[in-house]
DNA sequence: GTTCTAGAAC
DNA sequence: GTTCTAGAAC
């Protein structure tokens, strides 16, 4: 009896939380003033000082159990299967503890980068990229995982509050059990702060209070943007030919469905980048997909063929995709050859184990996701967090269940099959970055100094959203962008409008960092300005090569919604589906619409441009010829396709329209 | 910039 | 009931 109460009230305590969140100070803190002996065991330093190893932990912890001492597991311990083995440790008159420090990322990681000394030995940046990479794979710890008690710390005071019940625990005493200060899952909540922020944020002369609350804004901005990862990883699903291979899907099909369909998802996942991959540098499909997605003018960086091995398309590939697909078969099992066999095989017994848990059978044109544990091997070699599998039609005559040629059904079941794979892509990527990076490049001021958009509270006044930087990415880089890149030189590029609104309509860019849009134009830009028209003007005589009855309008935008200074050169039909609303036509049929010819003009006397207020794109509908008024988009069309009349005076003047001499303007 | 959709207009 | 727009979301 005496011998049982003397064993009963010990415990093991699982520190939790990455590196720099104060695991070793909080051990140090309790044994100094505790009245119950405590042995910290600390992987950082347990072999002679230097880091060990897991069982080296596990053997210490054990030791010190049995000479009656309770014990500190002072290692990260971010996710269950590190857990397990320490929670082992517990039994009859041990229980078993977890103190979670969940700290910001960001005081973690300045933490361990100021750190010098540390008995991990985890200095300088390196710290941020690993603790970065631990807490992608961080699982909070459940009652359920065997602890009798957890207690979650999100700031000092609840360290501190932890570190005092602790402390003042006799060698008798007990602890309640139970989970103690976990907050309600944040992810949740936070998409709809960040609405609340976003509508704050918008309203730049809201006064006083929000103060805290752009504080907090901020401060998520930044652990998110760790969360993310190394700030340079771009979400990117590298997936091989679904059904092509040993199902004998015809691949002319099924490269217009890949084409399709990356098109449709492309942008609806932000940043993010889709790589359909093949072993094979003779692969067909990676050639037919690569001629339609050209074709197609898919932006060549974002959708592209990569001839490689899946499973190493970063040690020797140099391509890091974070999630993989899997084109498996329908027991989700190893085996069979190809993809499934080699995915199977590089991520070992640990994605079977992962994979049972969500699904044990797959239909044809289901997909899914499945996270990599941390132990997997292509988390750590190729830094893969998940793996989605996919299951495509069967058309393979020899094999059973195929769908004997029926290829209505089959491209409907290959269609279904891309939209679920993507689809957990998607959620992948929404669930890794809850919002969307806001805009954080620099960008050269008018004084040529470097300037932060976010936080310079200058004139550097425009936040672009992401689709508002295609142009000038293009613009800055357009040997990446070959397939919409019609032509360019050291000051312009030019390409094709990605939704035309006439027959022919293409944009001529400035390459000059800086200029944005008209509103910052300047004398020193005219040479620019000229080249930019002449160019225009070499498109125009090209088009109407083509089609001598074509009637050009070469002109801005007074406020352009895309950064980057463009040049539109547009037909004057407007005969174009992408045409759909009051915003487009006025845009380029009101004075809005400001002419090349009247910019440079106006540039070289009074040394800028003069812009138009935006209210004139909410104005009536009227022919860009006969100026009569129309009650709605589709009646404006039909009279717009027949109307013959002469173009207004003032469009007749001064070469603003340029047609064929023989055309009748 | 586009897409999506509720609800206004017809 | 259908067509079309305007505004929000992205």
């Amino acid at each position: 009896m005496e011998d049982s109460a003397e064993k009963t009230n010990q415990i093991v305590v699982l520190l939790i939380g990455p590196p720099g969140s104060g695991k070793s100070t909080f051990c140090d803190t309790v044994m100094r003033s505790s009245l119950r002996p405590w042995s910290r065991v600390c992987q950082d330093i347990i072999n002679n000082g230097k880091a060990g190893t897991k069982a080296q932990c596990l053997k210490m912890a054990t030791s010190s159990l049995k000479e009656g001492k309770s014990v500190f597991i002072d290692r990260c311990n971010l996710d269950r299967e590190q857990r397990s083995e320490f929670v082992k440790l517990g039994g009859p008159g041990i229980e078993v503890h977890a103190v979670v420090l969940e700290l910001p990322a960001q005081v973690c990681i300045s933490r361990s980068v100021k750190r010098t000394g540390h008995e991990g030995n985890l200095q300088g940046g390196r710290a941020a990229a690993v603790v970065n990479r631990m807490l992608q794979s961080k699982e909070l710890p459940k009652v359920n995982e065997g602890f009798s008690r957890v207690m979650f710390c999100y700031n000092d005071a609840d360290v501190e509050n932890a570190v005092n019940t602790y402390s003042k625990l006799g060698p008798m005493d007990t602890l309640p059990s139970g989970c103690f200060g976990e907050k309600k899952s944040d992810t949740k909540s936070q998409p709809g702060i960040m609405k609340f922020f976003k509508k704050v944020n918008a309203l730049p002369g809201s006064s006083s209070s929000n103060e805290g609350t752009n504080a907090m804004r901020k401060a998520n901005e930044k652990t998110e943007n760790f969360r993310l990862g190394s700030a340079d990883i771009v979400h990117t699903l590298a997936f091989p030919s679904v059904s092509t291979a040993d199902f004998q899907f015809d691949l002319e099909k099924a490269s217009d469905i890949i084409v399709e369909k990356a098109e449709e998802f492309l942008p609806k996942v932000g940043t993010a980048r889709l790589v359909l991959v093949d072993l094979s540098h003779g692969s067909k499909i990676l050639s037919l997909v690569k001629a339609k997605a050209s074709q197609k003018n898919i932006d060549s960086e974002r959708f592209f063929t990569f001839v490689g091995d899946i499973t190493k398309l970063r040690s020797e590939g140099g391509l890091h995709c974070n999630v993989i697909a899997n084109a498996t078969n329908w027991r989700l099992k190893p085996g069979g050859g190809g993809v499934n066999a080699a995915i199977f095989k590089a991520a070992g017994p640990d994605l079977e184990t992962a994979t049972r848990v969500r699904a044990n059978t797959l239909l044809p044109g289901k997909a899914v996701v499945v996270p990599l544990p941390s132990t997997c091997p292509l988390l750590n070699a190729e830094g893969i967090t998940h793996v989605i599998h996919v299951l495509g039609p069967n058309m393979n005559p020899n094999r059973p269940d195929n769908l004997s040629n029926d290829y209505t059904k089959g491209c409907k079941t290959l269609r279904e099959a891309y939209t679920s794979l993507f689809e957990g892509f998607l959620s992948v990527v929404q669930d890794q970055s809850k919002f969307p990076k806001r805009s954080n490049q620099t960008a050269v001021s008018d004084s040529g100094s470097l300037e932060d958009t976010r936080d310079s509270g200058k004139k550097m006044s425009k936040e672009w959203s992401t689709w508002a930087l295609a142009l000038h990415t293009i613009a800055m880089h357009p040997e990446r962008h070959e397939n919409v890149v019609l032509e360019f030189s050291d000051n312009i590029v030019v390409i094709n409008d990605q939704y035309p609104k006439a027959r022919k309509h293409v944009l001529v860019l400035a390459r000059q960092e800086s200029l944005d849009g008209l509103e910052d134009v300047r004398k020193e830009n005219l040479q620019l300005l000229q080249e930019m028209h002449n160019v225009g003007l070499k498109w125009v005589d090209r088009f109407q090569n083509e089609d001598a009855s074509l009637i050009f309008r070469l002109g801005y935008h007074s406020v352009p919604s895309m950064r980057q200074l463009h040049l539109h050169v547009i037909s004057q039909d407007f005969d174009s589906d992408s045409l759909k609303n009051k915003k487009h036509w006025n845009s380029f049929t009101s004075s809005f619409f400001r002419d090349s010819v009247d910019v440079l003009e106006e540039v070289k006397s009074q040394g800028k441009a003069n812009v138009a207020s935006e209210d004139l794109l909410k104005g009536e509908l009227r022919c860009n010829r006969c100026r009569s008024a129309h009650p709605n988009i589709p009646k404006l069309k039909s009279h717009v396709r027949s109307c013959r009349s002469q173009f207004p005076e003032h469009v007749l003047q001064n070469s603003r329209l340029v047609a064929r001499p023989e055309t009748k303007l």
